[in-house]
DNA sequence: TTATTTATTCTATTTTGTATAAAAAATAGT
DNA sequence: ACTATTTTTTATACAAAATAGAATAAATAA
């Protein structure tokens, strides 16, 4: 073996899925409450931001300024998009999850406490 | 909301399933195997064993040292085995990413290059 | 011209991920 | 008995990811 690449990291990983759900309407305010919607949790936009931020710069999205029209005040939107190597990621990170929870019968996750 | 109990990493969550894998085999040498078997990827042994330390301390495993008998030499082997609170924590986790992808059409991972 | 709304950026800190080197403890060989 | 070898764990250090909160910015409404 030998290989450096890492792992998409779980929270990475939420937020690219919250990408693709919102499709053309992804942008920092739409996927945090996409997010928050699905999961039983809140985030801060802070912790958006950054790793919207992190996942530019290695090249699993992209964004685009959007040209003003903003219905009722604000700042302009940023629109994010994955790259075909956001989604290609996307999909190996699946993979090795699938690849773990294979054969992982519901007994081993059920009771024996401690 | 409000809330501040984090996520599994990606790492730990692995780390976990092979050890559900292994049963009562799971120590950090047979850890590191299973992982790197199931996954085309090379890990570290410190890898393995600071997340091994950190979920214990974090109360989703617990250790118990071998009693002697190594067949070969070697030094004695700590055993580890998930805590209820690992598996309920495994399956949230499940569960989060379960939610996420639910509703993820196979074309919106395919193709548009950018 | 000020308040409000919508949104992004900056800054800082804690948690996780990861590797390498060092130590420990047992057996095998001579 | 002593030394080499094997198997395994511990220690140490650093990079990357997660996360929050405050500061900014830019537009519309009053």
């Amino acid at each position: 073996m030998a290989n450096r690449e890492t792992y998409l990291g779980e929270f990475e990983h939420i937020v690219l899925l919250a990408m693709l759900h919102l499709k053309e309407n992804a942008y920092g305010m739409t996927i945090r409450m996409e997010i928050e919607a699905r999961i039983e949790r809140s985030v801060s936009i802070g912790a958006i931001y950054t790793t919207l931020e992190r996942l530019e710069k290695k090249g699993f999205i992209t964004s685009n300024m959007g040209e003003a029209t903003p219905e009722r005040g604000g700042k302009a939107k940023r629109y994010f998009s994955l790259t075909s190597a956001g989604k290609a990621k996307l999909k190996e990170t699946r993979n090795i999850i699938d690849t773990m929870w294979q054969g992982i019968h519901p007994d081993l996750l059920r009771g024996t406490y401690a």
